[in-house]
DNA sequence: GACTAAACGAGACGGTACGTCGAGTCTTTGT
DNA sequence: ACAAAGACTCGACGTACCGTCTCGTTTAGTC
């Protein structure tokens, strides 16, 4: 996501060192300020650095929060055998909740969802995230198939989502606290979900049909006229 | 949110005109550029209205995307009563997914998360409604209990967001498309989940014991030494 | 220089009285504000009086300065004849310096030489002035000469300028004060002068010569590359 | 009256072209369209330069007019040592006439008087320039004392005067041309008043009584009742 | 250990938008 | 009919930040 982060030839010096702050120094200010208040001279002078120097390495104020926040969303979740579904979920969802805990988490999460989510590097890599995640929970499904703990029509997907949902929900939506109970909540809902059957592939008319187009997706589209 | 809304005495002549025209562009605003790319200009001369007519009525950009919004995020869901769970929550499920599509709705919802979700009047108003909502659940959950229909111990507010989460999840967090399968869905998982006990009051540790306080909500808080 | 001051017949009701009110509220705002920072809304305010009620009757901001000032600015110097030229003179200076000294005269002095005097009715208005109490001399001067108390070839108009321009040049020009002995030095130095022969008519070059033209005068004129 | 103007070594780049471009255009603005009419905007588009480049170097309109003025309000008369009163006081006078015709000159001067006069730096700066120039007048007195060409008690404050003020009452006050002959004539005035003994000291009660307050001055002062 | 080239500090500049104030125009309401 | 009230367009104010540019000044790696 960045000029050349692969190669160490050059820039090993005083360079990396300012590089590192400044990106820290974005995401502080993302945190506190937000995306639409945050300032590449705020930023400068939080890193104690000049507003040049941030805009030698950084095209746009755009660019600068991309980079800033590529560094952590794609933060993987692993893929977890623990040899029983429940436990194997619990993982998932503790690995998500502690993901976005924390001012780095939280900053991060918070500013994928806010007008930085406008831009198409980070609109993009929130789809990719999801898609990976999802496709990451396929082989827990399957091994629980296999074990007979899940119905054998379960649709990963709709699990994931069922399962982080919640944890999104209350961190970005509805305000409410995310503490340890919540990935515990979550695993038991959507196993109780999947157990029942709900989350049967072909069930859900939205299920995976989204393919290409995704017009009027979180980006906003052309002119509508509201009034 | 308005002096008198009701009211048409007075200010019924150009005044009205305009300001209805201003809300209007704000909101395609909204949804065209994002809150932090909106600009009082840009809304001004898409109302087909000079700069200082907004500021006459609105001190700041920040108020008038507030009041902009503010005639949107109260358009309540009705508590339905229709002599099973199950619909009742179709009902319910459909009445949110119905508040957020279309462009207006849309518009509405993303940017109650977007950067204008830091404003205060903004995240007050967020947690009042779900608020509201979740105190909405609590006759329909009566209901199913007496009815025999649900475990006595199930919890309103965890299952009204069982029920929205995953709505809000597509809309907002991951981008999937909002479509009808989707309240259906998340009705079959709500309820799969409550049935199985998994909605039980208490067992969550996060519950509802946030109260006051909520400091390090939403708006984010003072400086965190990130880097 | 109003639309008809010398009919008495319509507004002789409340319009009489807000007009006079605002007329002497202009002069106040001229003397306390000065003409550059003279606002209608300034005007209409210290004299109790909506704006329009303002605009109502004077198209712009400068036509109604020019129309406050205009009552002032003629109030003319009468032409005196007491038997001998310095009493003559002396009763020329003392209602010079009686004119200006004042709160209104001083504001309508000053309002003159202001940028209000780029106004071409003031501009106009200022010429006359000067040029009428020119003529005004003449008479004292020819009795002057039929007495022996002058030259025959004094010039009434030089007369007057050297018995006006200390007065003025202490009022406006040098911020000295003007006090009743300024009277009574410029007659003794215009006595002195005339009597000496130093104002004596064609002596000096520009004379009366103005006439026609006037180009670059007061009011500024086109474009000047000063750099 | 600028930070270090003798200083050549560090601002020599784009900004000091820039800067004289502003005050030149200032001038020219101010001679086109006087203070009143006077906008930054219309300054910087006649010097070629953005608005916020004039505002970087000066905070206000104001201070913009100031250092306009302030480079030449200061351009100082020289004290004349001819050997003669006569021929002094004449290389006085055009030297005042020539300061003041030219469209510089005639600009500043102008400004001096009008609605800028009413600046605090500008009305300063006009007093100290007439009392500069008043006592650059004494040696001219003195020596013509010691000659016997002028009376012992020659004021020559009131010399100074005498023969400045015809000047300025022509340029600003009653709009009469500024010639050639205008010097010589004022020399003349000057000169047949002072033999006459018209400019002896202490009979003026105004002199230069004028310690202290100074209320009321040019730039007007608290409310006053004029209606 | 001196040299060179990059990265940096400093800051002016043209621009866009902010939020404010005042000029004039026009429409609505009350008397 | 006219005056009070006030909303509206327009233009300038003075401010903040953007992203570009050009200077000198470090300072890191090389010779």
């Amino acid at each position: 996501m960045e000029s050349a982060p692969a190669d160490p030839v050059r820039p090993v010096g005083r360079g990396r060192k300012a590089q590192a702050a400044v990106r820290a120094a974005t995401l502080a200010e993302l945190f506190d300020r937000g995306y639409a208040e945050l300032t590449v001279e705020g930023v400068a002078q939080r890193a104690g650095v000049h507003k040049t120097t941030v805009y030698r390495r950084w095209k746009t104020r755009e660019s600068l929060v991309v980079d800033a926040l590529s560094e952590h969303f794609a933060a993987d979740i692993p893929t977890p055998d623990t040899g029983a579904v429940e436990s194997d979920l619990r993982a998932l969802a503790q690995a998500l909740v502690e993901s976005m805990t924390g001012p780095v988490g939280r900053a991060v999460q918070t500013a994928m969802v806010s007008d930085a989510g406008r831009l198409p590097e980070i609109a993009e890599a929130r789809r990719r995230v999801f898609a990976d995640r999802c496709r990451r929970a396929e082989p827990v499904v399957a091994r629980a198939v296999e074990r007979g703990e899940l119905p054998a029509d379960t649709d990963p997907s709709e699990l994931f989502r069922t399962l982080a949902a919640p944890v999104y929900f209350r961190l970005l939506i509805s305000d409410d606290p995310v503490e340890d109970g919540v990935a515990e909540q979550a695993v038991r809902v959507a196993l109780a979900a999947a157990r029942a059957g709900a989350l049967a592939q072909g069930r859900s008319a939205a299920d995976d049909g989204r393919a290409g187009g995704q017009e009027g997706g979180h980006t906003g589209g052309g002119s509508v006229p509201l009034g």
